[in-house]
DNA sequence: CACTTGACCTGTCCGC
DNA sequence: TGCGGACAGGTCAAGT
């Protein structure tokens, strides 16, 4: 599910509510499938400590803890991180909140503040984690040592675009867009939407890209990146924000769910396809 | 090494 | 309405 701009959004939305709160206590309800090294000791090491920060790297959450020790989180398909305390639900629920009693059937982990608010982890297809680990040791995790450039960072240039794909020269445009080491946080999509607004086909063997159209594609991506950041992400069944809010990037979508629309370009009906192993989306006319 | 495919899970939707 | 199969936004471990 959230690919970089929902992740995103959860981060601030996080930063907003927990920064500052001190954990009393977590508990986990599926360990060890959502919480791979929760133990005894890695518990003495949340309770007590307070948030610090709230961080994203690609589409990785970490969230700092006063005890030097780093709450490194992968929401994967459908994860979702709800905050519930005085700030969300203290003049009564959001009328687009996704309401429901928590924990459910979903929630896999909760911690508990000083204040008695909460952070729910629910994911109901358990691919997502929570790992504690020491904050020294977060820059050197495989993950972090591999994650291409963050697309959205001011230094980032469509030279150092471009350049990234020519480990990928001999696959299509679409499943190199989707490797995270090539460049981070880049999911179903955000990759069709960003290629239907290059104009590119997301069969396109990368080799035959032309550096005018990494350029191009490069600022599609941003732009649209951008704007679901604007829109609070993209929600299609699952994903929430931490106050349990949907996105609204769907209804700006040009190609991704639209199939059998006609392209806001050229008219053509959208098509879907099975590609790079994945739902892709695209304008059969006017994507080269 | 680069690349593709299947597996991890649960829930939903679609066609029969 | 019931049931089996396909599919779902992400990433690995395997395979070629």
């Amino acid at each position: 599910m959230p690919e970089l701009p929902e992740v995103e959004t959860v981060r601030r939305g996080l930063a907003e509510y927990i920064i500052g709160r001190t954990i009393t206590q977590a508990t986990v309800y599926d360990s060890p499938k959502s919480f791979p090294n929760h133990t005894a000791e890695v518990e003495q090491f949340m309770q007590g400590a307070q948030v610090v920060a709230v961080r994203r790297r690609a589409k990785v959450l970490l969230i700092d803890l006063s005890s030097d020790y780093t709450l490194v989180i992968h929401l994967k398909m459908t994860g979702q991180l709800w905050y519930r305390g005085e700030e969300v639900f203290g003049a009564g629920h959001p009328s687009d909140s996704l309401i429901g009693e928590l924990p459910d059937r979903s929630t896999r982990v909760m911690l508990e503040f000083a204040d008695s608010s909460r952070l729910y982890f629910n994911d109901q297809r358990k691919f997502g984690w929570i790992k504690l680990i020491a904050t020294p040791l977060v820059p050197s995790l495989a993950f972090m040592q591999k994650v291409g450039p963050e697309p959205l960072e001011a230094d980032f240039t469509p030279e150092q675009f471009a350049t990234r794909f020519a480990r990928r020269a001999r696959t299509n445009i679409k499943a190199a867009l989707l490797d995270q080491t090539v460049v981070a946080g880049v999911g179903n999509i955000y990759a069709d939407e960003s290629l239907w607004g290059a104009k590119m086909s997301p069969k396109r063997l990368v080799a035959n890209v032309t550096p005018a159209e990494f350029a191009l594609l490069y600022d599609e991506l941003r732009a649209v990146m951008n704007l679901a950041i604007e829109k609070g992400g993209s929600t299609d069944k699952n994903y929430v924000n931490a106050e349990g809010k949907r996105g609204s990037y769907m209804d700006f979508a040009r190609v991704f769910r639209r199939e059998g629309q006609p392209c806001p370009r050229c008219g053509t009906t959208i098509e879907k396809i099975k590609w790079a192993g994945r739902g892709t989306h695209l304008c059969p006319v006017c994507q080269k």
